[in-house]
DNA sequence: ATGAAAGCGCTAACAC
DNA sequence: GTGTTAGCGCTTTCAT
C-alpha cells in the first residue's frame, strides 16, 4: 500500500539512513544525493510514517480530547479553542465523545492510552471521585479537565458557583424576589449542582428563601406540569426564572410563550453558558456567559506546560478559573409591580 | 514511562508471545497462565500500544476528519454524526481544522497521511479542481467529502442548487417578487455559488429577473451601505431577503431591526442551513434546513464501504444527496401589499 | 500450551 | 557524506 523508507532507498540507490537524513537533516547531505532522494520520494508518493517514527521516540505529539457531545455549542467552541492552540504547537487532536456516559468515558480513555497520547483534555461527568482520573494520576499521564469545576484536580472553568450567584444578583438588583431555578439533570453535571449553590448564596444573601430547583426534561415539547403549576397564579408565581443552561432557557422561553406568558414582560428568564447565538435572538437571551473557547485554549496551555512545552511569552501563571460575565439581553426586565417585591414565592416564607 | 509487553512477560515469567496471546487470543492459554499474566498486566498498568500493533498490521482504524471550523454549528453537528457512526465501528477520529485556508488543508492532509489514517472525511474550500484530492486518488487513500457539492468526487451533501431553488420558491409562493440574495464570501465556498444558481433558477422560472447577489461581511456590526441603499425606498425595496446561510440571516435580521424594519412585517428573511437553535428563536428563523448530522453519518457510511467494512443491514445504496427541507418559521410572511406584487425590484425590469 | 525469532518503518549511534 | 545496524512494542509463524 504505502511506500516505505526502504522503497525510497532502493529507488534512489542509497541507504535508508540517507533517506532518513534527507527528511530530518537535509543539510548533512550532498546536494546531488538530496535531490536524487527527493525525486524518489516524489515518484513513490512517499510519506514517512508517524507510526514508525513514534515507535522509537517518546512523544507522539498526539493529545486526546474527551467531551460529552459536540451537539452542545459549549463543547464545540471549547474544542475549537483547544484545536487552535494545539495546532499552533504542532500537536494533533484525537477526539472521543462520551454522551455523558461513564462506560464510554472509560472506553475513551483506554483508547487514548493505547494510542499513546502525550496527554489529554477531558470533560467528565464526575470530576471529583473518578477512578479513571485517579489511574491517570497513578500512571503519570498528564491531563487537564475543561469545564469541570473542582479544586481537587487540574480543571479549567469559570467559578460556577460565583457565576450563578452573580447572575441571580443581577435579577435581584432588578427588583426580583420570587426567583426559581430550573435545571437539567443534576446527575449529569457537577456544574449544575454548583450553579444551584450559587443561586442559594445569592438568595440567602438577600434574605430570601432559596427554592428547591426544578429538574426539567430537555426533550419535552412543552413545559412540565410541575412548572406550569408554579406559574398558574399571577400573584404568587416567580417573576424570574434562572435556568442552568442556555438550551434549557430557550426551551423554557418557548414554553412560556405557549402558556401565554410574555418574556420579559410577565416573567424574566436568565440562562447560563452564553452560547454565541443567544446574542442574536430577536429578544437576546440574557445569560451568564462563560468563555468557552478560552477555556479550551487555557486547558491546552496547562497541558502544554505539563508536557514541558516552552510556555507562552505572557507572564504569570496560567489561570484555572476564567472570568464569566453576566450578559444582559432582552429576556430580563426590571420588576415594576411593587406588590411583587414584597410577596414571597412560598407562603411558608413571607419576606 | 509506559510498561511494555516485555515488562509484563518478565513480571509473570512467561514469554512476550504468551502475553500477546493473553491479549488477543486468551482461549489459547492455560487458565493459570492467563490469570498470572492478567495479574501482571494489572500490577504494571500495562496498556498495549496501538503503535506497535499497527506497525505490523495494515489498518490503523484511524480516520482523519478535516473541517473548516467547529465554530460553525453545521460542521460541529456533522462531526458529531461522523463520530457517532465511526465509534460504532470502533474507529477513532483524528481532527484537523483549516479555517477555509488551503495551505492548512494541505498540512492537514499531509499530517493525516503521516498518521496513516485508513481514510478521511473532509470539507474543503474547492472540491472540483483540487490537487490534494487528486493526489489522494492517485495513492488510493479512500476519502469522502462532506458538505461539498460536486459530481466529480464522492461527496455527501444536499443538492444545494435545488435546495436554494425550493427556498426561494417558498418565498415566491407567498407572493414575493422582489427577492434579493445575500451571501458571505463566494470565494470561500462552492456551496454558496450553487445556492445562488438555485436562486436564479427559481427567479427565472417565475419569469423574474434574478438580481446580482450582495456579498456581506460577516463580522460587521451593522448592515453595509450597499444593502441599506437597497432598503431605503419602501416602494422599491426587496420584500424578501434570501441569505446563503443562517449566521448571515441572523446578522441581517438584527441589522434590519436597527434600521427600523420589522421582520417579517416589513421584510421577510430566509436563511440556509437549519442550525438547530434557529428553531428556538422567539421569531423562529425560516431556513432551508440541511441534515448536517446525517451528512456526517452518511459520509462515514460511504467511507466505511470504501474501507471494506460490512455494510449496514439497510438495503440499497448509500445516498450522496440527502433531502433538505424548507423550515418555515416566523421570519417569512405572505406578502399582503398588492402593489408590491407588481412593482419590480429594478426599474430596468418591470414585471 | 508455550517459547524463539523475524519483521513491521523508522531513528540514531557508530563505522567507514 | 554515507552505510550498517540495533532496537522501539507488538504480532505471527514456526518449533518444541
Amino acid at each position: 500500500m504505502h511506500s516505505t523508507i526502504k522503497d525510497v532507498a532502493a529507488h534512489s540507490g542509497v541507504s535508508i539512513a540517507t533517506v532518513s537524513r534527507a527528511l530530518n537533516a537535509p543539510q548533512l547531505l550532498n546536494a546531488e544525493t538530496l535531490a536524487k532522494v527527493r525525486e524518489s520520494i516524489q515518484a513513490l508518493d512517499f510519506m514517512p510514517s508517524a507510526r514508525g517514527r513514534q515507535l522509537r521516540g517518546v512523544a507522539t505529539r498526539l493529545v486526546g480530547v474527551v467531551v460529552p457531545t459536540l451537539a452542545n455549542p459549549v463543547f464545540a467552541e471549547s474544542l475549537q479553542g483547544i484545536d487552535e492552540a494545539a495546532s499552533a504547537s504542532d500537536y494533533r487532536l484525537m477526539l472521543m465523545t462520551t454522551a455523558y456516559d461513564s462506560a464510554r468515558e472509560r472506553r475513551a480513555i483506554e483508547t487514548l492510552r493505547e494510542q499513546r497520547v502525550d496527554g489529554l483534555i477531558a470533560t467528565v461527568a464526575d470530576a471529583e471521585s473518578n477512578p479513571l482520573l485517579d489511574e491517570l494520576d497513578r500512571i503519570g499521564l498528564p491531563y487537564v479537565l475543561a469545564h469541570n469545576d473542582t479544586a481537587y484536580r487540574a480543571a479549567v472553568s469559570v467559578d460556577n458557583r460565583r457565576a450563578a450567584r452573580d447572575g441571580v444578583c443581577a435579577l435581584l438588583r432588578r427588583g426580583h424576589r420570587r426567583i426559581l431555578m430550573l435545571a437539567g439533570s443534576f446527575a449529569e453535571s457537577d456544574r449544575a449542582r454548583l450553579r444551584y449553590r450559587g443561586y442559594e448564596d445569592a438568595m440567602l444573601d438577600a434574605g430570601l428563601m432559596p427554592q428547591a430547583p426544578l429538574e426539567l426534561d430537555f426533550n419535552a415539547e412543552d413545559l412540565p406540569p410541575s412548572l406550569l403549576a408554579h406559574l398558574s397564579d399571577p400573584a404568587h408565581r416567580p417573576t424570574a426564572l434562572f435556568c442552568s443552561n442556555d438550551r434549557l432557557a430557550m426551551i423554557v422561553i418557548r414554553g412560556l410563550r405557549h402558556a401565554g406568558l410574555s418574556v420579559p414582560h410577565d416573567i424574566s428568564v436568565l440562562g447560563f453558558d452564553g452560547i454565541p447565538l443567544g446574542e442574536w435572538l430577536s429578544t437576546a437571551l440574557s445569560s451568564v456567559a462563560t468563555p468557552n473557547r478560552e477555556i479550551g485554549r487555557c486547558a491546552w496551555r496547562h497541558l502544554a506546560s505539563r508536557l514541558g512545552l516552552p510556555g507562552d511569552t505572557s507572564a504569570g501563571p496560567i489561570p484555572f478559573k476564567l472570568p464569566h460575565s453576566v450578559r444582559t439581553g432582552a429576556t430580563i426586565a426590571p420588576l415594576i409591580d411593587p406588590a411583587a417585591r414584597t410577596a414571597s414565592l412560598v407562603s411558608e416564607n413571607p419576606a
